[in-house]
DNA sequence: TGTACATCAGTGAACGCGCGTTCACTGATGTAC
DNA sequence: TGTACATCAGTGAACGCGCGTTCACTGATGTAC
C-alpha cells in the first residue's frame, strides 16, 4: 500500500516473481470481465511493469490463458483428492464431499472455473492442460469406481458413464446457479441442497440407496 | 452469389431488412469464435454496409447481443414445447424428447446456444430476454410437473426441483460433451446416449420405473 | 394522376483509444577465476 | 575477497491495426392533397 505507482523499489528493476504476479493480476480481471475481458496490455499496468515485460515468461496473450488454466485444473484437482480422501471414512459421504468441493471452486474460485470452461481454449493446446484435466476427472472416476464396487455385477453400469453422469450434475448446477449473481433467479435452494439432492435421486436410481431418512431432508427444517 | 462485392444493387440504398441480416452476420461470427469473438465492426462488413448503419437498429453492440439471446431463448422454447408436444403420446417418452431436444439445439445453433449461456448478459438486461428464458424453463418445468402427476403424494418431491435437476442434467452434458468438437474426449457414448441414460437413472430414483428393458439398453448392440 | 414534403435508413469520413507485438537497450544478478 | 564478464529480466518508445461511436449528410420511400 505505502508502495503505490510502479511500485519500483519494492524489487528495483527486477520483479523476481514476476510471471507469478502476471498470472494474479490476469486471475483479478478474469474474475470481473470474464475470459475475454483480460488484455495483456491491462495485466501489465496492475503489476506496474512495462508491456513488454510478459514476454520473457509467455509467448502470447493465449499462452498466459492456458497457463492459467492448466494451474485451475490442477487445484480443482487437488480440492476434488483433498474431499474424496481415499473414500474416508465412507463412500457415500465422501462421494458427496467431492460434488459439494466441486460446486465450492466454482464459487470461490470464478476466475479459474472461467479459464477452464469458458475460455474456448483449442482442444490440444498443451500437454499439461490435457494432463491437469484427465487428473482432475480421474479422481471423479475413482470415487465412482469405488462407490459401485460393491453393486452386483449384473446391474453395475461402468464406471465412467457413472463419472460423466456426476460431472454433467454438478457442472450443470455450477454454471446454471453456483457463481455469485450469474442466473440468479427465485430459486427455493442453494446450490449445494440442489446438488446434494439431484446425487441422492440419482444414486438411488442405481440402487445405492442412501437411507432417506439418514439427512435431514424431512421436516426437521420447516 | 452474383452480386458479390457490397451487395449494392440487390436493393440500392436502402437495405430492407437490415436488422435480420445483422443478426445472421453476428450468428455467424459467433459460431465461428465465441461470444467475445465478434465485432460490431466485422459484422457490418460481412453484410456489406456502412459501420455506422447498424445504430439505426441497435442502441449498441451489446444491445445486439441481448436481442441475440432472446432470439436463441424464444426458438429454444420453441424446440422444447414441440418436443413436450403436451406430454403426447405418452409423458414418458415426450419427456425424453425434450432432453433430445435441448441436446439437438445445443448442437444445431451453438451460436444462439452461446448467446444465451455464455455472453456473461447482465442478469435484468431486459424484459424480453427475462420473458424468453422463463417460457422456456416454464416448459421443462410443465413437463416435470405432468410426468411426476401419478406419484403419490408422499414421494413427489416438488417439480420446481425435478426441473431444476432436468436442466441441470441436460445443460451439463451439453456444455462439456454437446458441441461440435469441444472437449471431445474418448467417450465410447454419444451425449444423446449419455442424456437418456442419465434420466433413466434419475427417474428411476424418483421411483418413475421406466421398465429397463423397455429400450434397447442390453446387450443389443455390443 | 401528379406534386410537395416529411420521414426514414444508410453514407462515409473522422475521432480518439487501447490493443498486441517488436526492437535495441540497459540495469541487475550470478559465476569463474 | 575482488574483479570481469555472460546471462537474465525488464525498459520505453514505437508500429500498425481494428475497434466503437459521432456527425452532418443524402438518397429512397411513403403520404397528403
Amino acid at each position: 500500500m505505502n508502495t503505490s505507482k510502479r511500485s519500483r523499489g519494492r524489487r528495483g528493476y527486477h520483479h523476481g516473481n514476476l510471471s507469478e504476479a502476471l498470472v494474479q493480476a490476469a486471475l483479478d480481471l478474469i474474475a470481473k470481465f470474464g475470459p475475454a475481458g483480460f488484455s495483456f496490455a491491462e495485466v501489465t499496468r496492475a503489476v506496474g511493469v512495462s508491456p513488454a515485460a510478459p514476454y520473457r515468461h509467455f509467448r502470447d496473450r493465449d499462452a498466459l490463458m492456458a497457463d492459467i488454466a492448466r494451474r485451475g485444473f490442477e487445484r480443482f484437482a487437488d480440492a476434488l483428492a483433498a474431499a474424496w480422501d481415499s473414500g474416508q471414512p465412507e463412500p457415500l459421504a465422501a462421494f458427496k464431499a467431492v460434488g459439494q468441493a466441486y460446486l465450492a471452486f466454482a464459487r470461490n474460485e470464478p476466475a479459474y472455473f472461467a479459464a477452464m470452461f469458458e475460455a474456448r481454449l483449442p482442444p490440444g493446446t498443451s500437454r499439461e492442460l490435457t494432463q491437469a484435466t484427465d487428473r482432475a476427472f480421474g479422481v471423479l472416476r475413482q470415487a465412482c469406481e469405488t462407490l459401485t464396487a460393491g453393486l452386483p455385477d449384473g446391474q453395475r453400469p461402468p464406471a465412467l458413464m457413472i463419472s460423466l453422469h456426476v460431472w454433467a450434475m454438478a457442472h450443470g448446477i455450477a454454471s446454471l446457479f453456483g457463481r455469485g449473481d450469474s442466473a440468479r433467479r427465485n430459486i427455493p435452494m442453494t446450490p449445494e441442497q440442489l446438488l446434494e439432492a439431484n446425487m441422492l435421486i440419482y444414486l438411488d436410481g442405481l440402487g445405492l440407496g442412501a437411507a432417506p431418512n439418514d439427512d435431514g431432508n424431512g421436516d426437521s427444517n420447516s
